[in-house]
DNA sequence: TGTACATCAGTGAACGCGCGTTCACTGATGTAC
DNA sequence: TGTACATCAGTGAACGCGCGTTCACTGATGTAC
């Protein structure tokens, strides 16, 4: 956050910083418009020229989560490799591993209210994100029993949903994670078998 | 709300009221104190005959919507009749019911950032909750084929989740909701069902 | 049944504070020629 | 290479507002006798 005289030089991205700062530290209706000015070392006027309000800055805070959110998945997800299953966990890990490293992306993305169908930009960072799910659900369906096999979204939005449902209820980084005696990775993996299982993952079928 | 005179006569109620009431129109993090108080009819300095501050009346509200929460899920699972797997669905689909109708309560619930491990009471009717899925989970593990059975808890825990994961991204009251094409409910059961398929449920084992 | 009194649950005025927002401004940067 | 000028991205002072909180108070209610 090198100020180089009169002109901050990188405002807006100091904003976000500061925002993310601060929901970490206040949880995501903790911080003002104002606030993430002082911490960005700015006029309380300034983030005017890059926002229109604190909901646009936090907007953009979820933008940017989902985007990162988005590579952190994919690369995790690694085209598949070296096998569904395991690119399957690894995948699961990096939601968890998403949802307790970052609390105020996590926060801005799923808890603050932001609504993602109205505005174009942040409707397709969170599509993108969800397509490497349902890629992988359908690099799975593909190694299932044709019969009885259900479509791979909504093979997708089962894994998201129990994921998902972990990472807000167990493997959150703030003082909300309800605490339980094994790991959230653990919980998850073991759910994710039973329900291939279910599916007949792995009978010749 | 019907005030007689110079006394409310009951503002505990009404103050949860007007929370409830302001949570559903603005979120949770839309609503102050002195709105509550306002929203009520009493003057500002009147919440703090029955509340700290703003967050201990938040909490309250969590209170309340545990103990609602509680006995919608146990009428539904109705002590598993008329058979285990009915008496799920129905308590998946009262646990949907209940974030879809109760938006304002859920939110104090889940998202308000409410802790419940600090405040006993909190805690006990959270863990009361549960406890209607842990007797499910239980009443359904009697039902599986012993060999590779996992814990009822880990049963509880998993179908906690995923039925969480829908409510909270698919089955939301408010603005927030994704939209999917189908109903959450139909999802949740399809899923519930695969999964108990995966613990051998059905067979004879 | 009355009365005195304690307690409870409100009032309303007041305060300091920080937020959101606007405004005319100004320093820095980029560009045309 | 200089210079004039437009544009950009900040400043800082100001404002109205509503919030949180405190305070001495007061009307209503409950209770002892």
């Amino acid at each position: 956050m090198s100020r180089r005289g009169y002109h901050h030089g990188n405002l807006r991205e100091a904003l976000i910083e500061a925002a993310l700062t601060l929901i970490g530290e206040k949880g995501h209706s903790g911080f003002t418009f104002a606030d993430a000015a002082r911490l960005a070392g700015v006029s309380p006027a300034a983030p005017y020229r890059h926002y229109r309000d604190r909901d646009a800055l936090m907007a953009d805070v979820a933008l940017r989560g989902f985007e990162l959110f988005e590579r952190r998945l994919s690369r995790a997800w690694n085209g598949g490799a070296p096998d569904p299953l395991r690119a399957l966990r690894g995948l699961g890990d990096a939601y968890l591993a998403f949802a307790g490293d970052e609390p105020a992306y996590y926060a801005a993305m799923f808890e603050a209210g932001v609504v993602t169908d109205t505005e174009p930009a942040l409707k397709l960072a969170s599509n993108r994100a969800f397509e490497v799910l349902k890629g992988a659900a359908e690099a799975i369906a593909e190694k299932l029993p044709s019969e009885g096999r259900p479509p791979a979204l909504m093979i997708a939005l089962h894994i998201w949903s129990i994921t998902h449902g972990i990472a807000s209820l167990f493997g959150r980084g703030d003082a909300a994670r309800r605490k339980i005696p094994m790991p959230p990775s653990e919980l998850l993996e073991a759910g994710v078998l039973v329900y291939l299982r279910g599916l007949g993952f792995g009978h010749s079928g």
